[in-house]
DNA sequence: GGAATTTAGTTAACATGGTTAACTGAATTC
DNA sequence: GAATTCAGTTAACCATGTTAACTAAATTCC
């Protein structure tokens, strides 16, 4: 009962089986995760705006729009909070002005730096006890996991994956 | 390139660094599975909660809100909205007449089961190009997992190295 | 070169979901 | 049986999402 059936209408394939254990197994631990953000005063929107700066490097707001999957205008009034709080700055591009770029600034990396911390440190606690012989398949599924993100399959109109 | 640092501070053991790569693989999964649940017609509140009481049966408000880790008045809201779709119903307790329980009806897990389905296939698909081999350590890491939520230590307050 | 169009970003009006505080009514305690 | 506790709702408010309409800069095109 640790997993959840394989939906109906899809086959009992090992294939399946790891997309719906992958899906069951992501949800919990970001979820758990997810608890210790608090501390940083953040909410799930600007902390994800904040890591996408820290993580993809500077972008405009269309890049965060894109990346996001939201709306300009969401950029807009989040990006304005960041600003309020000194953790992101905006730029107005010298070339194209009537672009703006934004950038995490040494606060905001510090500030999201310190979050992902919280969140592997808390992970990592709760997968405390496992052996090392388990330690060792994670580590490499989680190899073949990381290496697939490069080239996953753009067979989809899936826009951007961003971080966070 | 493909996993994110180790965040500062801590130690680069494999226990972190799987603890790290869950956190990165998961947030991307998750973000590029939940694209297709556009077509559910529900946000992301309403499936999760409807995904509760299809997967864990009937439960009360106060279940509701503590599994969704949401107040109550938002618990009242969101059902409120999918009983009005057909999605759950409610029935008041005979014995202790305060209670409310909700239930997904058969619309409601119908709804919920094809949205899951469209997720995990997504999944799958996305998988698609792994070699036997890469899908049989991945099998064995997600039954690891999935054997681990289980017993999940419920972490004690982290070692807090100051935020400025 | 200048009008028309496209592009980047903002503002406005609105919907939804989160919160806390205050309320209603049922169950429990004393 | 009065006081308290408990389950759920309502109200007022804040944050975030949307689309539509706007401003201003860049580009197209005659």
């Amino acid at each position: 009962m640790s997993s959840a059936p394989i939906p109906a209408g899809l086959p009992d394939t090992d294939l399946v089986r790891v997309a719906n254990r992958l899906h069951s197994i992501s949800i919990r631990l970001l979820r758990r995760a997810r608890t210790v953000d608090r501390e940083t005063g953040l909410g799930p929107e600007r902390l994800s705006l904040l890591s996408v700066l820290v993580f993809a490097g500077p972008q405009t707001m269309s890049d965060l729009a894109r990346m996001e999957m939201v709306s300009r205008p969401a950029i807009t009034r989040i990006v304005k909070s960041l600003e309020a709080a000194r953790l992101v700055d905006r730029e107005t591009d010298s070339v194209d002005r009537r672009r703006v770029r934004l950038r995490a600034t040494a606060k905001g990396r510090r500030v999201m730096e310190r979050g992902r911390a919280r969140r592997v440190a808390y992970i990592a606690a709760d997968l405390g006890d496992l052996s090392k012989q388990e330690l060792a398949t994670l580590l490499g599924a989680t190899e073949i996991l990381a290496e697939h993100e490069g080239h996953a399959t753009p067979s989809r109109r899936d826009p951007d994956p961003g971080e966070a």
